[in-house]
DNA sequence: AGCGGACGGGATAGCGCTATCTTAGGTGGT
DNA sequence: ACCACCTAAGATAGCGCTATCCCGTCCGCT
């Protein structure tokens, strides 16, 4: 209609860095210098920039920022499953985390499927992130050069892996499993079955622990591996599978709560007396454990935690600060019920 | 080092469009348009652009893009929890859906509160999101105008609301919770409770379900609302509430499967018959429900379908494409077992 | 006084795409 | 044939920021 100035649009009506610093009467780039901390501006400049930006309502487009900056203000994080609250609460911790600190997090489920993941990686590295977030080590060669050749800071949780250039958060699988094994050998059970579903790489690092803490003792055959996701269900299945296969067992480290819950209901509905008959414990102690009948002896692992330092070491490693551990252990605690 | 043909990074080593273009002999935008589909190119150009693009291994700049085209390809999805596995669920289904059709989802969660909602669409709003998937209709209506002037498509899920203008894809929180109360009427039930917890629009919509299949029936004595969030804990508590302050019920309609299942558990503890003292259905079908002590009667809703069917929808309206109905009601189904 | 250098501010030049506007070839109607 | 009219391809011009380079000032030193 009147003054086409420009040739292109223009039509949203978001006041940009430029209006802003028109307003303040500085130049755009002091007002972005001023608006991202970055260099010294003068005091008095930083808060004629803030004004205009409270009367203008500018809001920064991260859009322009990725494009001028190489580098957006997402965060890219890779879990397993959605299905399992091991990691939504993970998730939960360290988006919430990600987001006080300024970062937006691109959410990528992986179905523990490695080719699955290199392919959202593939999709996610496009958008440029800021940093990294992904579970455990398990990946395919090429999603380890993508990582590596992004050049994208990354923090891998749920486990460690004491090696240089890497960051981690997590705890050590083995010793939980070693742990929680022990405490049963402690307790005076003798023939304790290892019953696990899923099989990811945790799982049988936990089998390593179990196995070792029972040394000599150690026997095969009370070994229940079954590769389906777990589930109450599964967990009912296995409990009746070990029972039969192994009629003399005597204690039951299941390898999931999801699996060791079913097993209850299983006992539950078979009449089979829990810990007289056999004794059960699961792992991760998930909600509802404590509701059980017995409530379920587990391994409390520090989700949340691992959610949240994860997060804060992402941060650090993203705005360039010194990360004072590269990889942090943060245990697990041994929940002990009546289950056992 | 030798040749600063630009002021300029260009570090990253990541083919352009220019380098496609080039390469394929043509001109950028012909390269663009060939890669969007945009209006007609010659079968033989794209196939040169294809070719290029293959070769390079080109992959464009979403952040380009958003800053040219004033639009991005993520969708915002606005849940009110991640421990909820209804919405986990939702979520799972729609960001599949989403994925598949080349958008990324940023998730944000409300954790119930409109306010922390209308901070969340703020902040994802400055990306310029090129859709929206928003739970429910109760929201600010600071949260309101803004949907309404970003002039981004919206779908809303779980509930519907037949409002010209709007999008929606749920079932009848009402219908469901009158079903559900009218089959344990039908049953011979007669003095039926009903316990929520969380206390959202949609448990509240139930509530009216539940009271108006009563009719002059209803009793406002036996409806226990507790606003905090619902977990097998607080179904065992409940329970034990509902049996001390109404004696004489003979059902508990539980808003919620968690609440149900903490019951049926504390039933059991207390040794309780469910259903020949008191019978016991809940909402959701959440799994596991089947592995209770008795089974659960539930109200199975299409929480997956919802996910997929408002992500499809929200894609054609992406897309401008012309979308059949514009409030989807997927029903639900009365999953009866032996708790009622 | 002279000078190297730290410091605050600005000019310039794009980041990698796409919205528009143009322009070179067809098409068909009368 | 002539011209209005559609089509396909390209030229042009940014989107809204920030990386880099530059420049004037003000110091502290010798």
């Amino acid at each position: 209609m009147n003054a086409p100035s420009s040739k292109r649009r223009r039509a949203t009506g978001r006041a940009t860095l430029q209006d802003v610093a028109t307003a303040a009467g500085v130049s755009p780039i002091t007002a972005s210098r001023a608006l991202r901390g970055e260099r010294s501006v003068a005091a008095e400049l930083v808060e004629r920039v803030t004004a205009a930006v409270a009367q203008l309502g500018y809001v920064p487009d991260p859009a322009a920022r990725a494009l001028a900056s190489a580098r957006s203000n997402q965060v890219v994080v890779l879990i397993p499953l959605l299905s399992n609250a091991l990691f939504v609460d993970l998730l939960d911790a360290a988006q919430r985390t990600l987001l006080a600190a300024g970062y937006q997090s691109l959410i990528g489920v992986t179905h523990y499927h490695p080719e699955e993941e290199e392919a959202l990686l593939r999709t996610y590295l496009m958008n440029r992130p800021a940093g990294l977030l992904v579970t455990g080590f398990d990946r395919t060669d090429a999603s380890r050069a993508l990582l590596q050749g992004s050049g994208v800071p990354c923090v891998h949780v749920m486990e460690n892996r004491a090696e240089a250039g890497l960051h981690s958060v997590g705890f050590s699988q083995q010793a939980a499993g070693h742990a929680m094994t022990a405490e049963l050998v402690r307790r005076g059970y003798r023939r304790i079955a290892f019953a696990a579903a899923q099989l990811d790489p945790r799982t049988l690092q936990r089998a390593e622990g179990y196995r070792a803490a029972l040394g000599a003792a150690h026997d095969p055959a009370l070994e229940f591996m079954d590769a389906a996701p777990s589930s109450l269900a599964l967990g009912a299945v296995m409990f009746e599978r070990v029972l039969r296969e192994a009629p003399d067992v005597d204690a039951i480290f299941f390898n999931n709560d999801d699996l060791a819950q079913g097993a209850l209901l299983q006992a539950l509905r078979q009449g089979v007396k829990v810990p007289e008959r056999v004794a059960v414990v699961g792992f991760n102690d998930l909600t509802g454990g404590d509701q059980m009948l017995p409530p379920l002896s587990s391994v409390r692992t520090p989700r949340r935690e691992i959610g949240l330092e994860a997060a804060r070491m992402l941060v650090a490693l993203m705005r360039n600060e010194t990360v004072p551990e590269a990889h942090m252990d943060l245990g697990f605690q041994l929940v002990l019920r009546a289950s056992c």
